[in-house]
DNA sequence: CCATAATATGAGTCATTAATCATATAATCC
DNA sequence: GGATTATATGATTAATGACTCATATTATGG
């Protein structure tokens, strides 16, 4: 596979690998949300917020519009939420095998 | 959700989230692999590969094995798989979309 | 026009990460 | 046992990332 296409998809996976932009992807699960909803939401720091949101706009898996002062954020693909499940079912086996080798001792 | 789960998510994902290790688990669809396989078909060098992988394991990603000298390797969960398709999809869907933007002018 | 609310951004700090070279460890074969 | 092959690891460097504070920008309502 060519590097341009690996690199690509490595910055998708890399805008979803942080605790705050997980949670904010988390949150937009139920639609679209304002940026000012977001910040108490996840008792984030405005300016952090400011700059994972861009981030995440930049690598595309979300869009933003303006709503008078307010931006609205919403995910651009739900196919996002699936990787989102993926994940979950994932660290939920790997949490029941650390139980089964614990209950083993 | 707790911030731990949303931490150990979000490992999850940093460890798929860079082009070598990327490189790493597309060959492994293929199944097991020795790390000696490995080096070569992506040109890496020895001791990055090598830490990479142990990376991969720490987050559960992969699991190894020793065979004589060699250490062969092989993905945990093939839903790892799917999500790596699911960024595929989405990826495409992000090139169409481009180009469809770029006719358009 | 001014005050206010929402968001963005510059600059700085501290931590993490990827990569590489050199060297160590471990298993195998002769 | 000694040479060889495969892998791991310590140390270093350069780059990137997350976060914060202060300040700028933008839109709205009065």
């Amino acid at each position: 596979m060519e590097e341009q296409i690996i690199a690509l998809k490595a910055d998708i996976l890399k805008a979803m690998a942080q605790p705050t932009r997980l949670k904010i992807l988390e949150l937009l699960r139920n639609g679209e949300r304002c940026i000012c909803e977001i910040i108490p939401a996840i008792n984030g720091e405005q300016s952090n917020i400011s700059r994972h949101i861009s981030l995440m706009q930049k690598s595309n898996l979300v869009t933003t519009r303006k709503d008078g002062v307010r931006v609205m954020v919403k995910v651009r693909d739900p196919k996002i939420f699936d990787i989102l499940d993926r994940v979950s079912q994932i660290l939920k086996e790997q949490i029941k095998e650390r139980e089964k080798l614990f209950l083993e001792i």
